[in-house]
RNA sequence: GCUCGCAUAGCUCAGAGGUAGAGCACUUCAUUGGUAAUGAAGAGGUCUCCGGUUCAAAUCCGGAUGUGAGCACCA
C-alpha cells in the first residue's frame, strides 16, 4: 500500500504498485497527457516506472526543465529513427541534450544537406503521428553487443564496451528503432508538439580530431509551438545583435583578405577602444599597477626557455633577420620577467604589479576565427603580480575585487568563476601544482561566490580562474583570468632578496581583466546590441540644424560641449531635421540636439534621445550637467 | 586544421552558358524643410583569384584565398 507524496505536500494512498502514469491519470486526466516522465525520491525515471512503496513523485511535464531535457532527448532518439527510415546506411553514435536543443551524431558515407533536414524532419513528424509506444528494456553487455554486432552499428558496440563494469544496460524501443540509453524518455512518439532541425555541421567521433568525421544534425524541440517560436526568435535577435554586423553598419572596424584575422579599427571603434584603455589605465595606476611596454619581436631562445615554443611553436608567428629567429609576441609574460630582472630586486619591491596593454599574436587555426572574439593580432589588459608567496592570497582578492567593480562598470552583474587545474602537458613538479591549486582554491573559498572545476584545463605553467560573465542574452562569455605560476619565475632566473639575506624566486600572478580588448568590446557591442551606454559611445551627442540660418550657433553649441571633454559632432548637412535625427537614431547616437530659431532666440537646446524620448529644451549647461552624470554612471545597471 | 556552405556595385541582395540588375549609400541640381527617409538627374562592377571544359564562362569543373555554421584548438 504505497503511500506517494507530491511536490505540494498532500499524500495519495494506493492499493498496490501503482505507475507514475497511473498516478498523474489519478490527478487528472490533462496532467496525464502533459506527463512526460517521473521524479521518485530525487531520480528521473519513465511514467511506467512503477511504485511499490512509500516516496515523494513529481509528475514531469515540459513546464519543467527535466521535462524539457527528455522532450529533447527523446527527439533526438525520434531523429535518430527518422534517418535510419530515410538512410538505412547510416549509423548512430550518440544524441545528446544540449543547450535548448539535442543533436545526434551519424556516421554516413556523405554529408548531410539542407534537403535532407528537410526530409528528417517530414519523417519525423510521420513518426509523431504513428504515436508509437516507447518502451524500456534491459539487456545484458553482452546481449547488447551481439544485438547492435547484428545491426552492423560498429559504434554502438563500441561505446557499449568502453562503459565500465558489467552492470546491464538499458534500451529504448520505438517501433523498428532501438537505442542504448539511461534515459528516461517521453511514453509514446505522439508527444512531440514542436521540434525543428537546425542545422547541419560536422563533428569528429569521440571529439577527437584524428577520428573519422561523423554527420552532426542539430535540433531543438519545445512544449508548444509558442515556445518553439520564441527561441527562433531569440536566435534571430542574436543574429541582430551580431558585433560583425553592428561593426559594419556603424562602421567601427573591418576586416580584410590581406590581414586575416587581423582588426582595422575605423575611428569610431577606436574610440571605444580608447575610452576602454583609458579606463583601465587610471584604475590600474589607482590599484598599484605599473604600466610598462615591451617588444613585439623576440628571440625564439627566450620562447623556449619561458617553456612557450614547446607546446605552441607552431601557433607562434615568426621573423627571420640577421640570421636570428624571432617570434612575434603571443604572450607578455616572459617580457614582463625580463622587466622584473632588472636590477637586485629585495622583499620591500614586492609585490610588483607589472601592467601592459601588451599587443599579441597567435597564428589562430584558419577555422577558429570568429569576428572580433578570436583573431590573430590582439591586446591584453595583461599584468603580472610579482610577489612572496605568503601574498597571494591578499593579491588574489584585491584583484578579484577590481575585477567585479569593473564588471559592474560596464554593465555586467552576473558572473561565473572557475577553476582550471593542471592539464596533462604542462612545467614545474607536482609540489608546485598542489601549492599553486591549493592558493586559489583557497581564495575562491574566502571569496565565497559559488564556483565550477575544471579539472585539466590550467595553462601550462599554472592553474587559473578563470571569471566569465553572462550578457543580457544569457551568453555565457570568458574574459578574466588569474593563474599562479610558481615555474615561469624559475625558468627565466626572477629572483628577489627575502627578509633574511637569501635568494628567493617570486611566485608570479598572470592576470588579466578584459581579457583581450578586440574580444570584449564585441562582447559589449552584442551585449548593448550596439547602443552602447554614454560613456562608451564613440558619438554621444549629435547637434542638428533645421535650417542653414542654425548652423553657427551649431557650431558653438559642438565646441562648447567638446570643450568640456564630450565627443560630439555638429550635423550641419542640407537634409531635413527628420532625416538626420533618422540616421543618428540608427547610429546610435546617446543624445540629439535640435536647433531652431527658437533655440538659437533662447540659447537652448532641444533634447532627443536615442530611445525616442523628448527632453524638452534646455540650456546648454543644463544639457552638459545632464550628459556629465550619464557618463558618470558608467554602464552600470540600477540596482547598482 | 577538418566537414559542409558562401564569395556579383561602398552596403544588403536578386540574377544567370551568349557579355549585368534592384534598394540604400555616393555625386550634381533643385529645395531651407521642427523630431525616424524632400525630389530629380548622374556616376559606379575583369561578377574574389588561378587554371580547365566550351565557339562562348560571372554562370559548369578543379584548385587557392577569404568568409559562415559546426567540430578540433585556445599560452
Amino acid at each position: 500500500m504505497p503511500t506517494i507524496t507530491l511536490p505540494d505536500g498532500s499524500t495519495r494512498v494506493f492499493e498496490g504498485p501503482v505507475s507514475v502514469a497511473d498516478l498523474a491519470s489519478s490527478i487528472g486526466s490533462g496532467l496525464a497527457r502533459a506527463a512526460l516522465a517521473g521524479r521518485v525520491d530525487g531520480v528521473l525515471v519513465d511514467t511506467s516506472f512503477v511504485m511499490t512503496k512509500d516516496c515523494e513523485v513529481a509528475v514531469i511535464t515540459d513546464r519543467d526543465t527535466d521535462g524539457l531535457e527528455v522532450l529533447r532527448h527523446s527527439c533526438a532518439h525520434l531523429m535518430a529513427q527518422a534517418v535510419q527510415r530515410l538512410f538505412p546506411e547510416a549509423q548512430v553514435t550518440i544524441g545528446p541534450v544540449i543547450d535548448d536543443g539535442f543533436f545526434y551524431d551519424f556516421s554516413y558515407e556523405r554529408a548531410f544537406t539542407p534537403e535532407d533536414l528537410e526530409k528528417i524532419e517530414d519523417k519525423m513528424r510521420e513518426i509523431v503521428a504513428e504515436n508509437l509506444p516507447v518502451y524500456r528494456s534491459v539487456l545484458s553487455r553482452s546481449e547488447a553487443v551481439a544485438m547492435f554486432e547484428a545491426k552492423g552499428e560498429k559504434y554502438k558496440v563500441e561505446i557499449i564496451k568502453s562503459i565500465p563494469g558489467n552492470e546491464a544496460l538499458s534500451f529504448y524501443q520505438q517501433g523498428e528503432f532501438i537505442d542504448l540509453c539511461r534515459g528516461p524518455h517521453v511514453p509514446e512518439t505522439g508527444r512531440f508538439k514542436a521540434f525543428k532541425l537546425t542545422s547541419v555541421a560536422g563533428a569528429y567521433w569521440r571529439g577527437d580530431a584524428s577520428n573519422e568525421m561523423l554527420q552532426r544534425v542539430y535540433g531543438t524541440a519545445w512544449g508548444d509551438k509558442k515556445a518553439l517560436e520564441q527561441y527562433l526568435q531569440r536566435l534571430e535577435e542574436a543574429e541582430r545583435r551580431d558585433h560583425r554586423k553592428i561593426g559594419k553598419k556603424q562602421s567601427l572596424f573591418h576586416f580584410q583578405e590581406e590581414a586575416p584575422g587581423m582588426v582595422f579599427w575605423h575611428p569610431k571603434g577606436w574610440t571605444i577602444y580608447q575610452v576602454i584603455q583609458s579606463y583601465m589605465q587610471s584604475l590600474q595606476r589607482e590599484n598599484g599597477y605599473l604600466e610598462i611596454r615591451t617588444p613585439q619581436l623576440v628571440d625564439f631562445s627566450l620562447w623556449e626557455r619561458s617553456g612557450h615554443a614547446d607546446k605552441f611553436a607552431d601557433q607562434m608567428f615568426s621573423v627571420e633577420s640577421e640570421n636570428r629567429l624571432y617570434a612575434i609576441k603571443p604572450m607578455n609574460c616572459p617580457c614582463h620577467v625580463q622587466v622584473f630582472n632588472q636590477g637586485l630586486k629585495s622583499y620591500r619591491d614586492l609585490p610588483m604589479r607589472l601592467a601592459e596593454f601588451g599587443s599579441c599574436h597567435r597564428y589562430e587555426p584558419s577555422g577558429s576565427m570568429h569576428g572580433l572574439m578570436r583573431v590573430r593580432s590582439f591586446t591584453q589588459d595583461d599584468g603580472h603580480i610579482f610577489c612572496a608567496e605568503s601574498s597571494i592570497q591578499d593579491e588574489v582578492a584585491a584583484f578579484m575585487k577590481l575585477l567585479f567593480a569593473v564588471y559592474r562598470d560596464f554593465g555586467f552583474d552576473e558572473i561565473i568563476l572557475r577553476l582550471s587545474t593542471r592539464p596533462a602537458k604542462r612545467v614545474g613538479s607536482d609540489e608546485l601544482w598542489d601549492k599553486a591549486e591549493g592558493a586559489l582554491k583557497q581564495a575562491l573559498q574566502n571569496n565565497g561566490m559559488p564556483w565550477e572545476l575544471l579539472p585539466g584545463e590550467g595553462a601550462f605553467y599554472g592553474p587559473k580562474i578563470e571569471f566569465s560573465l553572462k550578457d543580457c542574452m544569457g551568453r555565457v562569455q570568458q574574459c578574466g583570468t588569474i593563474q599562479v605560476d610558481f615555474s615561469m619565475p624559475e625558468r627565466l632566473g626572477a629572483q628577489f632578496v627575502a627578509e633574511d639575506g637569501s635568494r628567493q624566486t617570486p611566485v608570479m600572478l598572470h592576470r588579466a581583466i578584459l581579457g583581450s580588448f578586440e574580444r570584449f568590446i564585441g562582447v559589449l557591442i552584442e551585449h548593448y546590441a550596439g547602443s552602447l551606454p554614454a560613456w562608451l559611445a564613440p558619438e554621444q551627442v549629435a547637434v542638428l540644424n533645421i535650417t542653414d540660418n542654425q548652423a553657427e550657433y551649431c557650431e558653438f553649441v559642438r565646441k562648447s560641449l567638446a570643450d568640456k571633454g564630450f565627443r560630439v559632432i555638429a550635423d550641419l548637412r542640407n537634409e531635413k531635421v527628420g532625416f538626420k535625427i533618422r540616421e543618428h537614431t540608427i547610429g546610435k547616437v546617446p543624445f540629439l540636439l535640435v536647433a531652431g530659431d527658437r533655440e538659437v532666440e533662447t540659447g537652448t537646446v532641444s533634447v532627443r534621445t536615442r530611445a525616442g524620448e523628448d527632453l524638452g529644451a534646455m540650456s546648454i549647461e543644463d544639457f552638459a550637467h545632464k550628459l556629465r552624470a550619464e557618463v558618470a554612471r558608467f554602464g552600470r545597471t540600477a540596482e547598482n
